[in-house]
DNA sequence: CTGCGAGGCTAAGGCAGACTTATGCTCGAA
DNA sequence: TTCGAGCATAAGTCTGCCTTAGCCTCGCAG
């Protein structure tokens, strides 16, 4: 590089301010990890590019002259100040998450375990934002996602979650009629379905019915799924859904399943990170918690689920 | 070289600072005279080696992080400090030179003209060490030497101010007396000699007399030359010197030649500095003043000097 | 709405600068 | 007097830095 800025070399620069604070060049050498020979050639380079004597020789050692001992004060000041600056950052850094995750799995799975987790490491400040797109990690504007899909994305890591299940989940005082309306095919359905179309599909295709349920099948078209999920609450319909997702729901009997069979389309939910962030200790921490929330989860939603059958690719 | 003490690589510091001080990469890129690139790399690096993310990265710009935004205020001050401290030691280094000279050339020569250099070059403070040896301008305790020599000095650039002459000098009174005996042989002399033998032996040699003059001859003997011209002006006896050296003495009449001719030993006196340091103004004025100064003590000590005779190698 | 230009990103390859090695110098201490 | 330590330099090696090429996204102008 040129320099514009009248800069000389900052390799050479580092090596004199390890040789004016140590008062020698083997010292210095010793520091960098390199040789004597290597300092007094960047100090003679740095006296050529400047015009500045630096040292004076004497056999056996050496000593800053009053220029060299102005300059030498200066960095010594700037490197300690610019290595602080370092430690300081990254102890920012290592203070704060920022995590993109999917709707309703942030706000029906997630934000209700947050408090675990600041609980346990109070001195990591969490940050959530909602997406439905898949963000980019490698832009630095979040550390993790929560991603669904195969879980093989180029250049990042991804730990497994939980699988992506759907199930008919209804209100409690709706069971039975729940139940009664999804033993038979999709146009026997009489009462109102809530959730993405393309769920209930999959679902009655996992159940043997190729034919998805016509539009006048459902009731309530709602933005996002957990809005779905309080509107079954509120006993307006069926909902299809995670049982893991919404596992505290049919913990608190809010929600019950409408059929015992759940379905799963091969997907699944991951946590996602960048492969050259993967020894960052913050990003270790929540992996582990995450993981140890996720496997508590699907160890409590077993009691709802028989075996989930994969539905054939339409 | 292995950061021991955990700065990271400081050309990827430096490409940082330049991005963050003027809000992108191709400024940086075009300020460093390098590629957009090459910033790019270099921020990367250094988001790897700290672990902190300085960037948020967006299609056309990117935008510091807080961590970035830290790291940043202190890289732009750190190094605008070290630029600052570098033009402070050349000032300082501009504003002082260092001469090492041989005694008598520093007395009788050099002291009495410097307060014309300090005239003309106020900003300059001068500093004169004598020494009989040569001293290593490499080491940096001298900008420049005033040698007795040859001229050719490897590494060193040597600009010649007059050639060395050896003139027998005595006082006025003794003038007759001296001329007298100088017009004869060694053996005949019986006036008292000061100064150093073997440039006696030179001067008689230059005259055909090939035996030098014995021990017996000398008068007061002295540790250095400009004390032989001190007694030779108090009528002690007849010193063997340089009428170029001694011009003002000649010029005042406190002496004068006790021979017409003067011998000469293919030896000049130079000004003498570093080639790497050529290009240094403080030496270039320097330089240029002293040629000055010599060409006109030559010039004036033409009217003491026959035609000088080379004295054959002894 | 389409095309172009600008800024940023990454991979691969080349080369120049940084460093090592070898040798030499001086001086102080044993 | 000898040896070890620190500094200096030259020559050769090699690795880190940079360039080049190609790609991406987005905003703006036509």
């Amino acid at each position: 590089m040129l320099e514009t800025a009248r800069l000389p070399s900052l390799v050479s620069i580092r090596a004199f301010e390890a040789a004016a604070r140590l008062g020698g060049f083997a010292l210095a050498a010793r520091e960098l990890g390199t040789t004597a020979a290597a300092v007094s050639y960047h100090v003679r380079q740095l006296e050529r590019q400047t015009g500045v004597t630096l040292f004076h020789r004497y056999p056996h050692r050496v000593e800053l002259t009053a220029a060299g001992a102005l300059v030498a004060e200066e960095a010594i000041r700037a490197f300690g100040a610019l290595r602080s600056s370092f430690m300081r950052a990254a102890a920012l850094e290592a203070g704060q998450i920022s995590i993109t995750a999917l709707p309703t799995f942030s706000t029906s799975w997630l934000a209700p375990r947050l408090g675990d987790f600041r609980a346990r490491h109070p001195g990591i400040r969490i940050e959530v934002e909602v997406s439905t797109d898949a963000q980019d990690l490698g832009a630095g504007r979040f550390d993790v996602a929560i991603r669904n899909g195969h879980g093989r994305w180029p250049g990042l890591r991804a730990v497994p979650l939980f699988p992506a299940l759907f199930m008919p989940l209804c209100a409690p005082e709706l069971r039975d009629a729940a139940s009664a309306a999804l033993a038979g095919p999709p146009e026997a359905i009489n009462v109102p379905l809530l959730g993405r179309p393309d769920w209930w599909a999959l679902w009655f295709r996992a159940q043997g019915h190729e034919r998805p349920p016509t539009p006048d099948r459902f009731g309530i078209q709602l933005a996002e799924e957990h809005l779905d999920a309080a509107a079954a609450i509120s006993g307006h319909g069926v909902t299809i859904g995670s049982p893991i997702i919404f596992g505290r729901e049919l913990e608190a009997g809010r929600l019950v399943p409408a059929h015992p069979r759940a379905a799963r389309d091969g997907r699944a939910f991951w946590l996602a990170y960048p492969l050259a962030r993967q020894d960052s200790a913050k990003i270790g921490l929540f992996r582990d918690w995450l993981s140890e929330q996720a496997e508590a989860a699907r160890h409590a939603a077993a009691r709802w689920i028989g075996e989930p059958v994969e539905a054939p690719v339409a």
